[in-house]
DNA sequence: CTTAATGCAAAGGCTTTGCAGAGAC
DNA sequence: GTCTCTGCAAAGCCTTTGCATTAAG
């Protein structure tokens, strides 16, 4: 009766999007700024992965990409690094996975596509989704935001 | 400028809800074979537990209900158990704190509020929300359900 | 007797943390 | 010199797994 072991989760969309841009150093330095973030090569370096890629990245992801020539980020910053800019606003948390979290550089409202079987998310941009009928929030409470996800399943994926 | 640590998540709402009820034995092993679980005695103590108090476990949860009297059902049971009843249909999975997997044995169609501060759950029934202008599934896919969680967030909660 | 389920303990994976060393101003 | 950041290694937590034991028919 074993239970199916959790997803794969492959992850990383290495194929930029079509409104992917190499941003540089000096872009990404002030973005960090307008969120309050003292931009640190680190940081910086995580940054621009990021944002000139628009994918959806685990922490391993990020690790992978920023140290794919010489190590310069180890894996704590990476954490951190990670943890900060979700906290100041510059990437979102994306909790969709049970193994690992995902984040995600693209801050325009959208919502997702979750593969169960591969992992693999993809955006749905919200513009054109209308969602009605929620009830208020509790008394005092403050909305953080909405999240939706689309759990679907691609069936016969050849099994070799 | 350290951020803060994942979400408590004290979960676990003690208070059953109205439509709480107590279930026998053989209306849960009924339940059970209908999802073609053979209904061992561990895994009747469990879905008594869940069925009966209708809220969102984590497994740590379950298995301090389960074996609040006396030990009845490991940890690995524990686990193996949820998961099963999830794979059959039973219970839903609910992918919602960094942290942990919460197990939902409401079937109905439902959301979620989350609050980002404490961890807890409240349902959204889904009969009023109506959404509206999501792209169809990629070909061949199949979809699986959507989730929407409405992160939340309550102010000013007192610090002692 | 044979098959399925349980339970313990160990292993595994992701994430956080403590603390020393390096860097920035 | 002080304050901040980084990085390593260790620790922590949740979850899964291997395998021997027990239960079921």
């Amino acid at each position: 009766m074993q239970r199916a072991p959790f997803n794969a989760a492959v992850s990383m969309d290495v194929t930029p999007p079509m409104d992917a841009k190499t941003y540089t150093h000096d872009e990404v330095g002030a973005m960090l700024r307008d969120h309050g973030i003292n931009p640190t090569a680190q940081r910086v370096e995580i940054a621009r992965e990021l944002f000139s890629r628009k994918g959806h990245f685990s922490a391993e992801d990020v690790f992978s990409l920023v140290n794919n020539e010489q190590a310069q980020v180890s894996k704590a910053t990476v954490y951190n690094t990670l943890g900060l800019f979700a906290e100041r606003g510059l990437i979102r948390q994306l909790i969709v996975d049970p193994t690992k979290v995902f984040y995600d550089p693209n801050m325009t409202p959208h919502y997702h596509f979750y593969d169960v079987v591969t992992g693999k998310l993809t955006d749905i941009n919200a513009e054109a989704v209308r969602i009605t009928g929620l009830p208020p929030l509790p008394a005092g409470a403050q909305m953080e935001g909405v999240d939706v996800i689309v759990r679907m399943r691609r069936p016969n994926i050849e099994a070799g």
